[in-house]
RNA sequence: GGGCGGUUAGCUCAGCGGUUAGAGCACCUGCCUUACACGCAGGGGGCCGGCAGUUCAAAUCUGCCACCGCCCACCA
């Protein structure tokens, strides 16, 4: 209260005041939301991390985001729900579970798939959702009590549901297709999950012999083996060298079959020797030349990634790789090897195992997303979702408007199992197994992003028409990185739309991928990785979630340490603000804003004012930094540098002093939560939790004649602060010959040529050269 | 092959048509001033990647160039 020389040194134990407030939080049920409360609602969905998950970088920053989002709304009055959960992960859980079996020696072919489901469930059981604990301890306000799984039974029921109408509505279908194969995964993967690297490898010419034995056609490839699947070779019709060739066939080498000659304007003539080998089961492009000329396809690498029977007894069983030498080795003693030499290109690999993807033929399921896609690409022309970066809204439309089908099926036991079933040449598709006997289920799963694709409304009790779903959907905002703008976003809209008939969320946010310090990536391979639960513990959660908000941009950022730092001195100096503003009696919980007793108090209600209506200005545009930036300079320049000194000085009331800090920590909360309740806790009058405060009521329009006066206050008291500085002169010395500093605002009053007014944000430190 | 973005103080980044270009950190100087030395005060430092153009006015708009990065794409 009072007596300040005997006052005990306050320190602050963050790390105590978090673990405090996380928990007050919770008994306050803070982030429970209750479907049957009046009002306008705001809604959050998480991007629901994996079950395997740890906290990283990523995730760091957009939940910090969300739930400076979502506290904002809580404050003003909003009903608020921030979804929780977490997803499945269909590859990425199976990897770590058969990664931890492996330990001990066990397959999981050993434990067959019922067994090895049971493991994934129980390491689920233990490990999993740790990330859910972490993000407490970020200070985020989800709604814990209501979270959800991507594969809980309610959810399941969801996806089934949707599979099969999709299926009846004629989207999903089955079809013998070109997938890319991952051999390391023995699963198909989608487009979205391949990457293309650079890669050297050697281009073989080859002679194929013309079956009359009038010459020979010459064929370029990069995949010797796969000449073994060759049915054609493709010409364009109007290369001159070969057109006449066309209609007539060669005798594939090495395999004696005949194969036909064909045109197709597909190939180039430029290009290689101008030849085309077509090989349907192993070739994108071929596949499509293949289906125009209704050629046969033989699959020689099979999906163990090994060559096939088909390849012959002499090269099965081999990799692609020693397959490759073998029969340029082979072909070179014939005498049919034209050429060598080294070709960079790119090649398809995995995102998720890393191993060369193999494309081939496969029976899989897919969707056809054209119809699907067609009211999503409109919303978004429309605006009725908005993305921000508004780029992002550019690069989506770009895939919707080319959206290829979804092969869906994967080959993995953890997921949503297909809800198909055969039986001979019969296929059924439905919730329930068919009546009768010897029906099989299908034993693939889906897609992980298929059940993901329904987070927004599945997570709300969907297909059930339960209150929550009623009165939280569409959610507001979606936050997320851009990498998932295809995987996720676009997926989410198309069925959202779909479902519910109307979009799942309004704006899109497309935040910064914190990159490492050096500009690398953040990964845990490469040793870049920060960990941000280490930044919690080093620095308080506070500094970190304000770090990253000065750290996000529109573009990629570096980590920077020096802006966690930041963090930590804008929640230390809050905390020393706090405890001058006890010790002079400020109050707060006032009923109405006191009434400012001198110019410094008009000048730090009009501040507040200006910086609030700025703050509101800035997070509708997602300019998160300039947010944080404004509030440290609030916080910093105007309240401690200048106004608490004025108020030492006698120039401010403590009323004012007690009520502009009020305002200053409902400003600050949502961005750094437990040193604003900390603070909050320790004024006098406070009651209730800063969390459910009231947002910062602007206390007051701007005062353009207080910020004026003060400015000039500013200038004069800098300008002898220089003078002393230049001149040598102690701090404290008295100026005999100098115009008295401490009484200067009493002086100054009235100002007499108001000086150029500089609109705000902050005035320079550095003018007054000559005073 | 298309598309997008970046290049601003030693470092990490704001600013994106209008008076002398900003922040944090780092650096220099002076202060243990009774909220805070995790602090206070004062200060130095940038021809805003290059070239050309539009404009009364350009980091800010246009074009070209140079590096750097990302996304999309079925050229063997």
């Amino acid at each position: 209260m009072s007596g300040a020389a005997e006052r005990a040194p306050e320190r602050l134990v963050v790390g105590e005041v978090e673990e405090r407030w996380t928990e007050a939080w919770a008994q306050a049920g803070i982030g429970a939301a209750d479907p049957s409360r009046p009002g306008p609602a705001y809604t959050i969905a998480i991007p629901p991390p994996n079950v395997t998950g740890v906290l990283h970088m990523g995730h760091a920053l957009n939940n910090t985001i969300q739930d400076l989002l979502i506290r904002t709304r809580r404050m003003a009055g909003d009903e608020t729900m921030w979804i929780c959960g977490t997803d499945h992960a269909g590859i990425a859980t199976q990897a770590v579970v058969e990664k931890d079996l492996a330990k001990a020696g066990v397959r999981r072919a050993d434990l067959g798939r019922q067994e090895f489901l049971n493991r994934v469930w129980d390491w689920r059981e233990e490990y999993g959702g740790r990330i859910i604990g972490q993000l407490r301890r970020l200070g985020c306000t989800l709604d814990y009590g209501r979270e959800r799984f991507t594969m809980d039974d309610g959810y399941a029921a969801a996806v089934m549901r949707v599979f099969v109408d999709l299926h009846a509505k004629g989207y999903i279908y089955r079809d013998h297709y070109m997938v890319n194969w991952d051999p390391g995964l023995g699963s198909a993967i989608s487009d979205l999950e391949v990457e293309d690297r650079e890669v050297t490898d050697e281009m073989v010419s080859i002679a194929y012999p013309l079956s009359d034995g009038s010459g020979e056609i010459v064929v370029a490839t990069v995949r010797p083996e796969t000449m073994l699947g060759d049915t054609a070779v493709a010409v364009n019709p109007g290369d001159e060298r070969y057109a006449h060739l066309i209609g007539r066939t060669c005798t594939l080498p090495l395999v004696g079959r005949e194969i036909p000659v064909v045109g197709d304007e597909h190939v180039q003539p430029e290009f290689g020797t101008g030849a085309l080998k077509v090989t349907p089961a192993h070739s994108p492009d071929d596949f499509e030349i293949a289906r125009r000329h209704g050629l046969p396809a033989v699959g020689v690498i099979g999906e163990d990634g090994r060559m096939t029977a088909e390849a012959g007894d002499r090269y099965a069983g081999l990799t692609p790789d020693e397959c490759s030498a073998r029969v340029v080795d082979d072909l070179s003693a014939q005498g049919l090897v034209r050429e060598r030499r080294e070709y960079s290109h790119t090649v398809p690999f995995s995102h998720r195992s890393g191993a060369r993807v193999e494309p081939l033929i496969s029976l899989q399921w897919f969707c056809d997303m054209t119809a699907l896609a067609a009211p999503a690409i409109e919303a978004v022309r429309q605006g009725t979702v908005r993305f921000t970066p508004s780029k992002w809204g550019e690069v989506y439309l770009r895939w919707m408007e080319e959206i290829r089908p979804w092969c869906v099926s994967r080959q993995l036991w953890w997921g949503h199992q297909l809800p198909v079933w055969y039986r001979g040449d019969e296929i059924h598709v439905g919730l329930e197994a068919p009546e009768g006997e010897g029906w099989t289920r299908d034993e693939d799963v889906l897609d992980t992003w298929f059940s993901s694709a329904l987070w927004p409304f599945a997570t709300l009790g969907w297909p059930e028409q339960t209150p929550e779903l009623e009165r939280f959907y569409p959610t507001a905002v979606l936050s997320t990185a851009r990498d998932i703008i295809f995987l996720w976003v676009a997926r989410m809209v198309m069925m959202g739309i779909e479902y519910m008939g109307e979009v799942p969320f309004r704006d899109v946010y497309i935040h910064s991928v914190v990159q490492a310090p050096d500009g690398r990536r953040m990964s845990k391979s490469l040793g870049t990785g920060v960990d941000p639960v280490e930044l919690i513990e080093a620095n308080g959660a506070d500094a970190v979630r304000f770090g990253l908000l000065m750290m996000s941009s529109t573009q990629d950022v570096r980590f920077s340490q020096d802006r966690i730092d930041q963090g930590r001195q804008l929640v230390t100096k809050l905390w020393n603000a706090t405890r001058l503003v006890a010790d002079r009696d400020g109050r707060v919980g006032h009923d109405a804003p006191p009434a400012p007793a001198t110019v410094a108090d008009r000048w730090i209600f009009s501040r507040i004012a200006r910086t609030v209506a700025e703050a509101d200005e800035l997070r509708e545009g997602f300019q998160l930094s300039a947010l944080a930036d404004g509030v440290y300079h609030l916080v910093f320049d105007d309240f401690c540098d200048w106004y608490l000194e004025l108020l030492k000085a006698g120039e401010a009331s403590a009323e004012v002093a007690g009520h502009a800090l009020e305002q200053l920590l409902a400003l600050a909360h949502p961005l750094i939560p437990f040193i604003t309740e900390e603070c909050w806790a320790r004024m006098p009058g406070a009651e209730g939790l800063m969390a459910s405060h009231p947002p910062p009521a602007a206390p007051g329009p701007v005062d353009e004649a207080a910020e004026a006066e003060i400015d000039a206050v500013r200038e004069v008291v800098t300008g002898l602060r220089t003078y002393r500085h230049k001149r040598n002169l102690p701090p404290r010395a008295a100026l005999v010959m100098d115009p008295p500093p401490a009484p200067a605002v009493a002086a100054l009053d009235p100002v007499e040529p108001a000086p150029p007014h500089r609109g705000g944000r902050r005035s320079s430190r550095r003018q007054a050269e000559g005073a």
